[in-house]
DNA sequence: TAATATATTTAAGCATACTTAAATACATAA
DNA sequence: TTATGTATTTAAGTATGCTTAAATATATTA
């Protein structure tokens, strides 16, 4: 039987796969602040368990087990955000934490009941899309990341990165939430800030910021 | 900090304490289904921390520091079930053991939340009542065990306890639920069961459900 | 009061999930 | 290709919360 740890370690892993759909012992121990070592240990257990591919020195991939079970970790997650800020009210900064725990703790039922109640939303409240039942997710608008528009673009925010430390709430006091249409005043080479105009406001957004926050470009209007 | 076993210990002394506000090992280790040896060991801990008063060989008291955290997960473990019963619809003989786990889980924050939501219920869906931010019960009806009825009297059922494995699932199936009436038939003094009558059914109840089983008399009509 | 039964504690051991320190493998750059 | 740095694993150790078996204390009954 998969225990808590194990799921929030298949829910880490899948959360930052790269584009081959792997992941380094290294980032995964960086992302859950635990030491190399301890990584080693669990993914022992969890290639024992079937819920991952791993081999000494290799990188990890989930099987599909184990992708089911992120998954379904993530549609707790996504599901609860989005009752904490909906119903309860809870601001979007706060409920990343509170549902990181009560993921672990609810049934299937208690969150297919709380899918219906909430009448079936499609993204959670940082924009990221909920898996249904079977794992799906509905294929979401194309969004880039802000380090990916140029000069003069224009954007419209879709997503905010809800898994990085304290980016909601700076994100919040400069004025940036879900459907803020933002302009990319310049680009700054040197250390991959991006300069941006946001309700007559000039911001600078480090690289890591704007990375992890992720807009729909909007199209340029001839004049 | 305290944690989740210590949760557990702390809310099943404070739900077995006897009439002079005590509990023995013993009782406490076949609550929580582990063995007395467990128990001592986490006694000692508890003591340590200050939220039992413990000895070896005595009863074990809570410190106030205990009884409160005690009261605050009844807190939280009976506005969850009030909220998968009433909100999510969930049957009332399902929602203690999901409640069981989300009360770790909860901040007081989305306790709070919660219970505003739900417009302060008084009272959890098996008739317990929910104590208050600061610990406090609204003195409830006076009740007694069907046990403590007499040959015909008649009864209301207020209550029914959560914590007894099956009970409620068993109660439901014979037809009783809160507000429902029944009607003493019978005492059997050789075993302490009572023959009751509900809804025109008569049923043989056993001493062990029926001293779960919580009512308020209703006064006899003359005639 | 002494014998017996029951409750409680102690002791030794196990699995989990961490830690730090040391050993080893792998990757990169001269 | 070798040297160096980084990533990974192994080893040893810790705290938690259990277990069973044995020892001891307490309670009950003859």
């Amino acid at each position: 039987m998969i225990n808590i740890s194990q799921e929030d370690y298949l829910t880490a892993i899948f959360r930052n796969l790269d584009d081959a759909g792997e992941i380094k012992p290294n980032l995964l121990a960086s992302k859950l602040e635990i030491s190399n070592a301890a990584v080693t240990d669990m993914l022992r257990k969890l290639s024992r368990d079937g819920f991952v591919d791993y081999q000494k020195y290799k990188s990890i991939k989930l099987t599909s087990e184990g992708e089911g079970y992120a998954k379904n970790m993530l549609r707790r997650h996504r599901i609860w955000e989005v009752f904490l800020h909906q119903t309860l009210g809870m601001p979007w900064d706060k409920v990343h934490d509170e549902a990181e725990k009560l993921e672990h703790s609810s049934s299937d039922e208690i969150i297919n009941l709380l899918e219906e109640f909430l009448d079936y939303p499609e993204v959670d409240p940082h924009g990221y899309p909920i898996p249904d039942k079977n794992g799906k997710m509905k294929k979401s608008k194309t969004v880039i990341a802000i380090t990916e528009l140029n000069e003069n673009d224009s954007a419209k925010v879709i997503r905010v990165n809800d898994d990085v430390k304290n980016l909601l709430s700076y994100v919040t006091k400069i004025g940036i939430a879900l459907g803020k249409v933002i302009l990319i005043k310049d680009k700054l080479e040197y250390d991959g800030s991006v300069l941006i105009k946001i309700e007559n406001k000039e911001i600078n957004l480090s690289n890591k910021i704007a990375s992890n926050i992720f807009v729909e470009k909007i199209k340029q209007v001839m004049r």
